[in-house]
This record gives C-alpha cells, structure tokens and sequence, in this order.
DNA sequence: ATAAGATATAGATAGTTATCTATATCTTAT
DNA sequence: ATAAGATATAGATAACTATCTATATCTTAT
C-alpha cells in the first residue's frame, strides 16, 4: 500500500508555492486555461521581474507548466502537479471522514 | 453566484499554514483524529515551543482546533475550515476541467 | 500552598522571502 | 544588423519565519 502522504517536502512545496496571495489567484486565473505573463501581469501591481520570479515558483514546485511561444513565454495549470496536491487533500479528507 | 475563489487572502492563510513539512505532516496526523501536543510533539525533533509555534499558526489558519482537556490541549481538524480549503481546490479543479 | 507536569510567551537570531531597480537575454519584424 | 517588445537575471533590502533557550503560566494532585 503506497502513502501518498508520506512525501511531506513534496507537498509542503506545493503549499509553499500557493502561500502567498498573488500566487493563489495566479493559479486560480490559469484553471481558465493557458495564459501569458503579460496577461498576467495586467491583474496586478507588481513589476515585471516580481511576477517572473513568482512564476519561477509556480513552476518549480510542479504544480504549473511554462513553454515559450514565440514572443511569449505562457503558463498552465500542470496536471500531474495538480493531481497529486489533490491526492493530498483527498486522502486526509477520507481519514479525517472515518475519524 | 458566490465565487469561492475571491478569498485569495484567506486561502494564502490555509497554504501558508501547510507550507512547512513540520505542519503538512501534523495536519496529517490530526486526519486520524485529535491529538495532544505532547503526543504530537513525540514525532517531531523540535522542541516544545517550536511546536507551540506551529500549533499556533495551524490554529490562526482556521485549520485546526485546540481545546484545552485538564493538563493536556489537544488539537484536530477544523471542519468549516478544512472544507473551505477543500471548496477552493474543487473550484479551481473543476474550471481546470473544462478548460 | 506547593510541586510537578503541560503548554505558552519572550527575546534572540540565522535563514528565507517578496519586492524593487537596473540590466541582460531572447524572439521577431524591419 | 538593429530595434522593439517580452521575459529573465543580478543585486539590494526590508520584512517575515523557524528555531532555539529561558522563563512564565496554567492545571491537578498532594
């Protein structure tokens, strides 16, 4: 029987990357689909280079993807990221239901 | 329609109380049912204040609960809190869903 | 009322984070 | 080859975090 709990730094990690204000609703803005940073940047008031080390968060926790396209570099929601902090959440609700 | 997602302070509450391996894995272990500090503290390398610490950052989350039982404080899951968490995962799955 | 055990608070500190400005790099159109 | 626009990196810094030791407080049994 495999533990999906048992990865504590994984998971913190996940967590890490959406303890901070503008990184939730960034992720929850890229659950509508794919954007660009520029895109992104206009629901905000930070510079340029805040929001590019934000993203650099976001995707190195795992939880979303960045690939160039021409000019612009544009992210998505990474479902096997995603799916695992899902994992999470799912597996201590169902302990916590039986408890 | 009642957007869940607009709290973005408050869901950078939950995740910044999740994002440290410490407390991911108390939020764990309290799944299985309430546990008393000292109890908690047996699994852990810190010392008790530190553990104090982090208590106190689950419980200002709105995550976890503590009651005071005689000599011990024992903490579990809040539920109101733990579903708002929940919601705003299912909220942004779901629009990652159609997108 | 005292002592013992459990938990909390205070104060210090090293490490981390979010933000900025300035600058570099990368991509495309001219 | 250059210029323009998009994104990334470097360096600085103020604020925040996790941890410790020392001490206080709170609860119960004697």
């Amino acid at each position: 029987m495999i533990d999906v709990n048992k990865n504590y730094s994984e998971h913190a990690l996940f967590m890490k990357a959406l303890a901070d204000e503008t990184r939730v609703q960034i992720f929850d803005m890229l659950s509508n689909g794919e954007l660009c940073a520029c895109r992104i940047l206009e629901e905000f008031h930070i510079t340029q280079p805040t929001l590019s080390y934000h993203m650099k968060i976001l995707c190195g926790s795992g939880l979303v993807n960045s690939r160039r396209d021409g000019v612009w570099v544009k992210y998505s929601i990474n479902k096997e990221g995603f799916e695992s902090l899902k994992r999470l959440i799912q597996s201590i609700s169902s302990k916590f239901e039986k408890s």
